[in-house]
DNA sequence: ATGGTAGCGGTGCTA
């Protein structure tokens, strides 16, 4: 089973260069984050076509998140529990129905910025409502896989210019801390699992030419609780995407790449 | 210290 997460930033413009990706890289589950539409003004028909269910939990603009799954999806949850005042749609689960079930959330963590803040702090304790969540779903000791735009740099070798992140929301102690209680709770990050080496990265920022400098960061992740992690067979970054540019077609990457696992399951 | 780019939506916010 193959498991990719892209933050596509937008689904209207990146509607036909998702497509492509979908195409090429074939996933079984393609979790989005940044969809940027209400489920109702998702275009979802040429997703299907291509063989893919559907799940949204969108809102106008901002945020939005999704799952695409070529597999059976079972038992379809929306929202982080723990705050009702919490209107952002950032978290959907699904039980992705493969050889063996596979309990799947597609996640957009709060940016954080500016740090320190009441954004700050709301990444903070949405990040203590996650882990208590994944606490929760460890308990039935299924394999489960929690990937998305973590918008967390876990090491400095993650990084192409460290220094540059040390005030920043994505990189302060706090926020590398809280992950690594979310981690501390039995979690394996499987990109790193596989692949240690660093300078290796999901993101590049659209301004100061970041990309073309090769000025990245690794943002989007794969945690998985043990009985996925035991099923781990290979994991990637879909990095050439991120230089898929064609003007005449009016394809222009997202600022994400797709990341992907490949389980025994 | 500043401003640089992108998406949505039709202004300014988010990143």
């Amino acid at each position: 089973m193959k498991i990719a997460t892209f933050n596509i930033n937008g689904i209207l413009a990146r509607h036909d260069a998702l497509l492509a990706w979908l195409e090429e890289a074939k996933p079984d589950v393609a979790c989005l984050q940044e969809t940027k539409k209400i489920d109702t003004e998702f275009p979802r028909e040429a997703f299907e076509r291509l063989g893919y269910r559907v799940e949204l939990h969108g809102m106008k603009s901002f945020n939005g998140v999704a799952i695409l799954s070529k597999l059976p999806l079972e038992d379809v949850t929306r929202r982080l529990p723990g705050d009702d005042a919490d209107e952002h749609t950032r978290w959907i689960e699904a039980t992705v129905m493969g050889r063996r079930p596979v309990r799947v959330t597609s996640l957009y963590l709060p940016n954080g910025n500016p740090a320190p803040g009441p954004k700050y702090d709301f990444k903070l304790a949405w990040m203590e409502r996650m882990r208590l969540r994944v606490a929760e779903l460890l308990k039935t000791e299924e394999p489960m896989v929690f990937c998305g735009d973590y918008n967390i740099i876990p090491q400095p070798e993650d990084a192409a210019n460290p220094k540059n992140w040390l005030t920043d929301a994505l990189f302060l102690p706090a926020s590398r801390a809280a992950f690594q209680r979310i981690l501390n709770l039995g979690m394996t990050e499987a990109f790193r699992a596989r692949d240690p080496r660093p300078g290796q990265y999901t993101y590049w920022d659209y301004q100061r030419g970041a990309w073309d400098r090769n000025d990245g960061i690794r943002i989007d992740h794969h945690l998985l609780s043990p009985q996925a992690a035991d099923l781990l067979l290979d994991a990637g970054i879909d990095k050439a995407v991120r230089g898929h540019e064609d003007a005449s077609r009016g394809l222009k990457p997202s600022d994400h790449v797709p990341v992907w696992i490949e389980l025994d399951a």
